[in-house]
This record gives C-alpha cells, sequence and structure tokens, in this order.
DNA sequence: TCTCCGTTGCACACCAGTGTGCAATCTACT
DNA sequence: AGTAGATTGCACACTGGTGTGCAACGGAGA
C-alpha cells in the first residue's frame, strides 16, 4: 500500500500523515466507547476503508501499540517534570494529576486495554510510567507525607487506577471532574482532607 | 441433552448438580486468569468436554448471568444485613468490606466482564448491590462520616471499584489484602487515616 | 497530459469461537 | 440383565474478525 520504497512527494507525504492521525485519534474514541472493536469499526468511524487502515498498521496489535507509545510519552514527558522539582510529595502528585487529567481521560482506554489480548504488550509499554509512579509515592511515604499502609507499587497502582476509573465516569470532562480525582487520589494516599483540599485550591 | 422432560432418578440429578456447580466454580477462575476464554478453555478446566457445558448452558450468556446472579445474591445478603445495623457508616463499611472480601475476591472478573459483550446484561444485574452501596454511602455523608467531595453513586462506585483493583492485584489473598483494601477505601470516603486503623483493628 | 501515489473496492484464505445434531458410551439404580 | 439419563466424540453450519492481493480510481504536481 502507501509507499513502496519510493521517494514521496512532499504533498502526498501530508496527506498520508494526515490520514494516520487522524485513524490513531478515531481509534482512541473507538475504542474507548468499546474496546473489542474492530478494524472495520475504526475505518468507517475516520471515514475510511478498513483496507486503509492495514495500509496505515500492518496489525491491529500495531495500531494499539502505536497508541499506548503515544500515551506513554505524553505521561512521561509530565511525570518527569513534575517528578523534578523539589516540592513536597503531595503538591507534585496534584499537579501531576490535573496536568495529566486531559492525557488520562483521552487513553483511559488502556486500562481496559491492559487485560486481554494486548495486555502484555501494553503492560510493558507502560513499564517506565508506573516506575516513576512509584518513585513519586515512594518519596511521599519516605517524607510522611504519604501513608505507608501499602507498598509504593501497589498504592501508585491503585491510586492513578483511581484516577482512571474517574475519568471514565460521569464526571469525565470539565474541572469537576479534575478536582474530583486530585482529591480522592490524595485521600487515599493518605493525605488528610483539608490539606488535600487546599492541595486543588492553588491549582484550579 | 441432560433432561428430556422426563423426571429424573435422585442420583443422576446429584450428578447433575455436581457437574454444574463444578462447571460455574471453574469458570469462576478460568474467567478470572482470563475474561476472552472460551466454553472449551472454561470446559478442558472442568475436566469435561465442551458439549457437556453447552448441556447445562444453552449459552456463553447463561453461563456468565448465572455467575453474576450467585455473586449478586452473596454480595446482597452481607450489604442489607451490615446496612440494617445502626452502626456508624464507616464501621458498617469496614465490617462490609472485612466480610465482602472473600466474595470479592472471587468474582472480581464481574469488574472487567462489565466492559464488553455481556456488559449491559450484568450491569442491569448489579443494580441492586450499587444501589446498597450508595445508600451506606449517603448515609454516611448525611451524618458527615464520609466525605462529600463526590455524589454518592459514583463516589460508591469509585470506593468498591478500589476494592476490586486491590482484590486483582498482588495483595489478593490473605488478611494483609482485606486490611490494605479496608483502609483504602475509607481512606478516600474522607475518613481519618486513625480513625481508618482503629476500625480494621476492631475487625482483624 | 502524464505520472506518482494514496485510496478504494472487491476478492480471497484463514482462524477461532459459537451453538446444534446425533449416535455411541458409560454408570448408577432396579 | 435392563433401563434411564448424563456424558462423550464427532460432525456440521454459521458468524465475525484478521490480514493479503490486485486492479481500478482520483487528485495533486511536473
Amino acid at each position: 500500500m502507501c509507499n513502496n520504497g519510493v521517494v514521496p512527494t512532499e504533498s502526498s507525504r501530508v496527506r498520508l500523515n494526515e490520514t494516520r492521525d487522524r485513524i490513531l485519534d478515531v481509534a482512541l474514541d473507538v475504542l474507548g466507547e468499546n474496546p473489542d472493536a474492530g478494524m472495520g469499526d475504526i475505518a468507517s468511524a475516520a471515514g475510511v476503508v478498513r483496507r486503509t487502515v492495514y495500509g496505515h498498521f500492518p496489525s491491529r496489535l500495531d495500531l494499539v501499540r502505536t497508541l499506548t507509545e503515544r500515551a506513554v510519552t505524553e505521561m512521561t514527558a509530565v511525570l518527569t517534570e513534575v517528578n523534578a522539582s523539589d516540592a513536597e510529595a503531595d503538591a507534585a502528585w496534584a499537579e501531576f494529576i490535573a496536568r495529566l487529567w486531559p492525557v488520562a481521560h483521552r487513553y483511559r482506554v488502556l486500562l481496559a486495554l491492559r487485560r486481554g489480548e494486548y495486555g502484555e504488550a501494553i503492560h510493558g509499554l507502560l513499564g517506565p510510567v508506573d516506575k516513576l509512579l512509584a518513585d513519586l509515592v515512594k518519596r511521599g511515604q519516605d517524607t510522611d507525607v504519604f501513608a505507608q499502609h501499602l507498598p509504593a507499587g501497589i498504592l501508585s497502582q491503585v491510586a492513578y487506577g483511581v484516577v482512571f476509573a474517574i475519568a471514565d465516569s460521569d464526571l469525565s470532562n470539565g474541572t469537576l471532574g479534575a478536582r474530583a480525582a486530585t482529591i480522592t487520589s490524595l485521600l487515599m494516599l493518605g493525605v488528610p482532607e483539608t490539606r488535600a483540599i487546599a492541595l486543588v485550591g492553588d491549582q484550579p
């Protein structure tokens, strides 16, 4: 399909990338509503024929993997930046959730996709994000900012699991969802309610 | 298969129910590991042939529905009992989680099954449980025992979503998991850490 | 106008799971 | 031994998704 080893024209390459990006964007929506959606569903939602999708992504796994890589890139960018600051761990967490929120909402499907066919592949790609999260929580526990009723690795998983769960609920969009997700995750990290509310107040 | 309208012998009926129950038990395990497992996988795990499974459950949906009904029955039993007591809402919640824990661990697959093919059917059957949970949380909010940063309906969903998430993690068995799930869910319900720890201490 | 190249439409093979039909078999009870 | 009934083994049709091959179409640029 697409390219057979020949150098493409400038304009055609633009058209190609436009289609490719549109497929990726729309795939996120479609899979978000139904993680079991097929290539045909994605194709028609993108206003394109199934055959065309296979022109850009040789297999369904390739598509999902690309999507995941995208998500990992965006998330690690935010997370490393937040992690680098010398703020208290709870403040860092609050800022992280606030900035992650739009991304989390878009990529909420990945949580569902972690079980099932491509679970292993996705899990592998998400490894770096998990590690950064665990590091942040560990830092909070070491400085007595977060509770220690669970090991950092699990606590971080559960905490950002909650964020995605809220991203998947009725509150998904709007700032209300972001506030709810931040406060809830802070509470379960052991931050007192008054402190949690103060923290989200700082970043509306 | 099984029965063609004729009255069965006593012993054969026993054998029948034994097989049926074994299929149900094993289906819970198999689907717990892989929600997309087929009838064949379930059958062979139960030491039986695929055809036999269809003898007891005319379709895959029937099997899943039966499983769900089982779960709903067990959960509502615990929940109504706990809900009827006049204890504080947080104490009631703690007792609920403690008693729900073994059940939750067994039926954790239902959470994954809520999305996907049979999502709607399962969601419908789980309705009563959701309502009881929401009532309990509402009671806690009205008596200022639980935080009000989220509406009761959503807060209850997120809270017991966490319980299942922990049931699905490495801590799944043992009393450690139960403690972790209880404390974490209490924290996110807005109960102060000291109080939460005191509550689980009461029910080891 | 001619060419490049992404896109389309249709063909096909393939696979995995579902659900059914039916004769054969095995087992417990009489 | 005879019988009822659950189980088995194998057949089949059907569905729905995947991935590929290939000729034809259509638009943008030389």
